[in-house]
RNA sequence: GGGCGUUUAGCUCAGCUGGUUAGAGCACUGCCCUGAUAAGGCAGAGGUCUCUGGUUCGAGUCCAGAAACGCCCA
């Protein structure tokens, strides 16, 4: 360990300082990399990262699921376990186009193709490799650990790829050099020969999508599907239902009432209502609801039917009621559209012999609108289904950027999202307007450009989860599970365990309601959908990859040939039609990217390249992700590719957690200034404080991430660094190592009960985390640390302090020093996954700088609980429970008799059930507890009573959970005789309460206070206090007392620990006379060799003291000499 | 409309398979302790454990219903 690294340990560590030093610790020492090699003949624990966008800068957000990442593969690492260590980036889709668009300056997909598609494209990849090489530093920041590519290495390849693709480049590979083109160098990333984090847009990943897409299509389940869908038309692509959740807001609209004239009831209207007036020249039909009631009603001159239920709210002024009818009555009532003359909608009628009418629909409501509802199939999805069931035309006003088609008259060549004040001019203007009002309602809004989407029927292709059968699960046949792919994900995820439990519910429920998966958009940076489509026959042909599709190419092959399977060069690459033999191009569409993310435990794992790798890496052992948003994303995809590749889980174990807010509850923006950078959060607080604000969470809970927070975390592991600076720095005073000690050299245990009590505590530490990591449950886990720390801290260096510092006996010393250092040292390592940094700071300076022969970070060391059970001592844990009960007690009987702790009492009586701190105790360590307890409490005396002593009495307490069944109602009789203390006490520690006879193991016998003594007690155990204070006993007080202020001084004075002084005391002779028995232990504890019973020389530090037994002067200079005092 | 989750002190949260007196941290008040500790301790104040009903000798805990909030599906 080179010096510059710890030179003194501050009281305020620099947190992030410090972490900076250990990142270059571990890059010099390639701590990492051999970390790898030592367990690389270790068992396999396979963990599968789950790719984040490389799109952006990472936020603390990330930092969550990646403390989580990282925290279970350092631990398994430690339990020898050979890992992969793959990170992953998702690079293609829609939001790196987004981007690029934006910041490009583009509107639309015009701009796009008029700026060039594989100049597009390359700056897509440029984009995700921009953020991988950023996200890559910041991930390093955090602590991960990672088979990283070096950042540098990837903005070069960026650059170049800038400059030319084409240009050879080689690059530095595990097992060499490779070289290729830029292009397919970036293809290659994390393929087995060059190394590295996976990239979703991978040669390897696009090409397992295709074998995925082509057995489904072998299966008969991909499909082009014609739907109405929510569409976007800045972006130009419609949005699956997977996206659709993402962007709902509250939106106002105008809501348009409008008047349809009924054809065989001259004067007589039906008034519909829509939000949507673009869709108004698709309007085909009028909905009633057959259970609702209409109303025909006068209004001046003309005559509306409207439902019942909206009168009041729909209707404009006064009316008068006519009738009332049901709503069947309506239904085929024919009536004259708005833009019947439109070209489009002539010959939509004319086509089927159609014309509009009244239909019944039992989705039909009163709660808005008026009851009779405008239906455009063309143009809404809910319209669309009920279209297609009653077999209404359709009729599809928009293009893809939303604007109107031809066959619309003036309406051609209108942004629908615009168009909304001419619709309303001209329905006035023809006299079917009624109504407007802005209504303000939820609306889906594209996820990604915040645009309000749009309905259109478009082609798009779909992945069938097959028919939802209308019985339970168990129901199922086999032979109906074959033809339904979501059945079969169901069983899979039946194998899977969730984390929190609710996980699978819901994704079980996901399964069981989805819709079909719809595969492609029509963009342009994605996987390129592996479908060939006849524009002849009709027929289609998916390719299963890039070998395959080279056998099929009829033309275009050696412009593809050299490229990535990207638009638009894969689009160049034509085959014959099997049916018809015409001559077939790829349909355009690209990829839904949660295909990308999807493949990975193929992908990643050589499944096409090496299947001996494969198998031993898959099923992966766990993944961890944020629940929200991946039940429908990335678990989905995962189990619906694994399952009809392999019909088995992808992963067995999942951890769950759940979103991060900011410390005001909201999520984080940063325009409401409540947005937290990760950078910035790293830099302040530290990413230790970080991981363990997020370790000490319940994943399943939100998060408020804040400052705030992070300061109680941040104090949290002050307790730690305190104690460890404690251990420091008497060590340096006392020149203690870990070789000087005996102790530690001989294994043999430790004499002293609060030694070896602190070893039980650090063995049971070091059994139970890893349990809890075993478990998934970093939040156990840290439970656990926090109170191990609290122990050490707040009880063994508490009542140890002298062992370290003013210890005549030096075999006893050095076995506190032993015992302190075995502590931290596995205190280090078992916090060592989730606090990377700041266990490699301690463990640095308790053990490798004094231990060549140790490893040289605590990252390289075992997990310490080999030898855990013969070092646990469970009488002792309890006794040492117990005993400090009993402080508690004793200084809240201190508090209340309004005496200080350094004024020492004559007796405590610890009064416990048995008279025994605990059954298994030896009489030795008994006593030595209580000694513990005397110093701590400063009593002179403790005496242990049992429960018959006089000074208590004995009660008896039911213990409720055994005695419940047997007693049953007659329980509140027995409590209210135990609380009485009505107790017969009879043979074989048998008692019988209110007439019903308990047997021993029925009761417990306790002691409690007799009313009118210094008593204090908690559940059976009493502690007594003997308050009468001699003359003596307020000498020793007031010695104390003194002491205490002379170290104050000290202090003040900013002398070191070792300095000697010289100390003067001035106060009446006969006072200081009577402190004589004391003056040499507070001579000892101030480090005085000299002690002035006069006045101080003037200008000495001086304080004045008032004790009990009149006023002190004391005074004190630095002096030199032996430590030791001469006492006047 | 359906599914999942949440609801405990001013705030953030613990409360294991039901056990009679519901806890911690932060913040507040008083006292104490301290030559590692910006730490810690004792005490005080702060609760109709969202509500209603049920099961039970006994419910924060189990069951049913409702409400509010969040997420998802339709």
């Amino acid at each position: 360990m080179p010096e510059r690294h710890f030179r003194a340990i501050p009281a305020q560590p620099d947190f992030p300082a410090q972490e900076r030093r250990i990142l270059d610790l571990w890059r010099e020492r390639g701590t990492f990399a051999r970390l790898r090699a030592k367990n690389a003949s270790g068992p396999k624990w396979s963990f599968l990262d789950g790719p984040i966008t490389a799109n952006h800068p990472m936020g603390v957000a990330h930092a969550w699921g990646r403390t989580y990442k990282d925290l279970f593969q350092r631990f398994h690492a430690m339990l020898g376990e050979d890992q992969r260590w793959q990170n992953g980036f998702d690079c293609q889709g829609l939001w790196v186009e987004v981007n690029v668009e934006r910041e490009l300056g583009f509107t639309s997909k015009r701009d796009i193709e008029a700026y060039g598609i594989a100049e597009f494209v390359s700056l897509c990849k440029q984009r995700a490799l921009t953020y991988a090489a950023v996200q890559t530093e910041q991930s390093i920041r955090l602590g991960m650990w990672m088979e990283w590519n070096d950042p540098d290495e990837l903005r070069r390849l960026r650059d170049l790829l800038a400059t030319d693709p084409t240009q050879m480049v080689t690059v530095a590979g595990p097992d060499g050099p490779v070289k290729d083109t830029v292009e397919m160098i970036v293809g290659r990333l994390g393929m087995p020969e060059v190394g590295g984090s996976y990239f979703t847009f991978s040669n390897e990943n696009n090409d397992l999508i295709w074998g995925f897409l082509a057995e489904c299509h072998r299966r008969g389940w991909l499909y082009k599907g014609h739907d109405s869908m929510p569409w976007c038309a800045r972006c130009g692509t419609g949005i699956s239902q997977m996206e659709m959740n993402e962007g709902y807001a509250d939106r106002e609209d105008p809501g348009l009432t409008v008047r349809l004239p009924l054809v065989d009831r001259p004067g007589e209207w039906l008034l519909v209502w829509t939000t949507t007036p673009w869709t108004i020249p698709a309007n085909v039909a009028a909905a009633v609801g057959p259970d609702l009631r209409y109303v025909r009603v006068r209004q001046g001159r003309d005559v509306y039917w409207l439902g019942k239920g909206t009168l009041r709210t729909a209707l404009q002024g006064p009316f008068e009621v006519l009738e009332e009818r049901p709503g069947t009555d309506l239904v085929g009532w024919r009536y004259s559209g708005p833009y019947d003359e439109l070209p489009q909608v002539r010959s939509s009628f004319a086509e089927i012999g159609y014309s509009h009418r009244v239909i019944e629909w039992d989705e039909v409501t009163e709660d808005e609108g008026t009851g009779i509802v405008h239906i455009a199939p063309g143009a809404g999805a809910e319209d669309y289904h009920l279209g297609r069931t009653l077999g209404l035309p359709v009729i599809a006003p928009l293009s893809q950027d939303g604007h109107y088609l031809a066959g619309y008259e003036w309406l051609t060549g209108l942004d629908a999202q615009a168009v909304s004040p001419r619709i309303v001019e001209d329905l006035q203007r023809r006299g079917s307007f009624y109504h407007l009002e802005p209504h303000t309602h939820r609306y889906p809004h594209c996820w990604r450009c915040g645009t309000a989407l749009l309905f259109r029927v478009v082609d798009e292709w779909y992945i069938s989860m097959g028919e939802v059968y209308d019985k339970p699960r168990s129901e199922v046949t086999a032979e109906e599970k074959a033809r339904s792919l979501r059945y079969q994900i169901m069983d899979v995820v039946d194998r899977i365990r969730w984390i929190p439990g609710f996980g699978y519910e819901r994704e079980l429920d996901w399964l069981r309601t989805m819709a079909d998966w719809m595969i492609s958009k029509k963009r342009y940076w994605g996987l390129a959908l592996p479908i060939w489509e006849c524009e002849a026959c009709g027929s289609f042909e998916v390719i299963g990859g890039r070998e395959e599709l080279k056998q099929h190419a009829v033309e275009g092959w050696e412009e593809f040939e050299g490229h990535t399977p990207h638009r638009p060069y894969v689009d160049a690459v034509k085959i014959a039609c099997k049916a018809c033999g015409a001559v077939v191009s790829r349909i355009k569409d690209v990829g839904n990217p949660w295909l990308d993310a999807g493949i990975v435990p193929f992908s990643t794992l050589h499944y096409r390249t090496d299947p001996d790798h494969w198998a031993r890496w898959f099923p992966a052992d766990f993944i961890t992700e944020s629940f929200p948003g991946q039940f429908r994303n990335w678990f989905y995809s995962l189990l619906a590719m694994s399952t009809v590749l392999r019909n088995e889980p992808p992963f067995k174990t999942i951890l769950g957690y759940a979103t991060l807010f900011a410390e005001d509850g909201r999520p984080m923006h940063k325009s409401w200034g409540n947005s937290i950078e990760f950078n910035e959060a790293a830099e302040r607080m530290g990413v230790d404080v970080m991981r363990w604000m997020y370790a000490r969470r319940r994943p399943e809970d939100n998060i408020l991430f804040g400052y705030g927070a992070a300061d109680e975390s941040r104090r949290e592991l002050l307790v730690l660094w305190h104690s460890f600076r404690f251990f420091f720095d008497y060590a340096c005073l006392a020149g203690w190592t870990a070789s000087s000690g005996t102790a530690a050299r001989s294994g043999g245990r430790p004499a002293a009960v609060l030694d070896r009590w602190l070893l039980s505590r650090t063995a049971a530490l070091a059994e139970t985390v890893h349990r809890e990591l075993s478990d998934f449950d970093p939040r156990g886990a840290s439970l656990v640390i926090k109170a191990f720390v609290d122990d050490l801290s707040q009880w063994y260096l508490r009542r140890s302090r002298r062992r370290f510092s003013r210890n005549d006996d030096p075999a006893d010393r050095d076995a506190a020093f032993a015992t302190l250092h075995r502590a931290l040292a596995t205190v280090a390592s078992v916090c060592a996954p989730i606090l990377p940094f700041l266990t490699e700071e301690l463990y640095q300076v308790l053990v490798a700088q004094g231990d060549p022969t140790a490893p040289d970070s605590v990252h390289l060391t075992r997990w310490p609980d080999r030898d855990a059970a013969e070092e646990r001592d469970g009488a002792l844990e309890a006794g040492m429970a117990t005993l400090r009960r009993a402080v508690e007690l004793a200084r809240t009987l201190r508090g209340q008799a309004g005496l200080r702790l350094r004024q020492p009492v004559a007796r405590l009586w610890l009064a416990l059930p048995s008279g025994r701190l605990d059954a298994a105790l030896t009489e030795a360590d008994e006593s030595a507890l209580l000694t513990l307890l005397a110093d701590e409490v400063n009593v002179k005396r403790v005496e242990l009573i049992g429960d018959r002593s006089e000074l208590v009495e004995r009660r008896v307490k039911p213990l409720l959970p055994i005695i419940g069944r047997r007693v049953g109602s007659q329980v509140p009789q027995v409590m209210a005789a135990a609380r009485a203390n009505d107790v017969e006490y009879l043979a074989d520690g048998r008692v019988r309460l209110a007439g019903i006879e308990l047997e021993a193991h029925e009761v417990e016998v306790l002691a409690s206070p007799r009313p009118g003594t210094a008593v204090a007690d908690d559940d059976g155990v009493v502690v007594i206090m003997d308050t009468t204070l001699t003359p003596e006993l307020r000498a020793e007080g007031d010695a104390r007392e003194l002491s205490r202020a002379i170290q104050d001084l000290r202090k003040q004075a900013e002398l070191s620990l070792d300095d000697r002084i010289e100390l003067w005391l001035d106060a009446e002779a006969a006072f200081l006379d009577s402190l004589d028995g004391h003056l040499r232990t507070l001579a000892d504890d101030t480090l005085a060799t000299v002690i002035h019973r006069e006045p101080p020389p003037s200008g000495t530090p001086h304080v004045e003291v008032d004790l009990a037994g009149g006023r002190v002067r004391a005074a004190l200079r630095p002096a030199r000499g032996p430590r030791t005092a001469s006492m006047p």
